[in-house]
DNA sequence: TCCTTAGTTCAAAATTCATTGAACTATTGT
DNA sequence: ACAATAGTTCAATGAATTTTGAACTAAGGA
């Protein structure tokens, strides 16, 4: 079983930029950046919303070309679309992970994290 | 008489890119980066829409950061903000560009031209 | 002064988008 | 077979966006 996405060719610019001006989904990019080349599941996000909403966002990254979804078992392992991305518009995915990067206005995953050392 | 434009440590990231998720507003920036250095009126947009749309868009992108708008005179003088965006997003505005230059998906300015030659 | 040109503002309509909870599917472990 | 887990789908709601035309402001030229 494997979920539709766009062919490569298909990406659209605005679309992309569109579905990244969306803070929640960038928090996901940059934290999919932050894991490079480790697939993540939806439940990995769930700092950033409901279970329900992430199934929306997600849904739209993946539809617009900016994420590739695993069909695996009973979870989704998510990554980053870099090669496509990084073929079609050259340099737009680094530098809006760069600026990501030390957004403080964004929402972060794992916000609610313990320091066990306190 | 000045119009209100943000600081540039204000212009947000995913606001930028919203912004520029519209394709409308995409072709805008796309028309001043190839006449970059010379500024544009809003007339000279009127190919990717009417007076008011293009006045509603217009100003969208200045409250984002992306444009500046210089009242001289009846006319606005509209140019691209290069110098904080590229300050703020390294690369971002240039990748952006490079990518809406050959987007043939996208409205173009002066499509209406006719070559005199014909 | 009067007319024109450039662009804005406003209110309304149409559309799209984000968020939610409830119900659902599919896979895995016991 | 049963229950639990991972995630989706659906319908509803509210919020934000885009688009339009009519009325407006402000500057410039005759």
């Amino acid at each position: 079983m494997t979920l539709p996405h766009p062919a490569a060719d298909q990406i659209s610019l605005s679309n992309v930029l569109a579905v990244l001006g969306d803070p929640t989904r960038l928090a996901i990019v940059r934290y999919l950046a932050s894991k490079e080349g480790v697939p993540l599941n939806c439940s990995q996000f769930l700092d950033l919303g409901s279970k329900t909403n992430l199934s929306y966002h997600l849904a739209k990254l993946r539809e617009a070309g900016v994420t590739r979804t695993e069909v695996v078992g009973t979870s989704r392992l998510i990554t980053l679309r870099r090669d496509d991305l990084d073929a079609r518009f050259p340099g737009l995915l680094d530098s809006v992970i760069a600026a990501a990067v030390d957004d403080t206005a964004l929402p972060a995953v794992g916000a609610s994290e313990i320091d066990i050392r306190a």
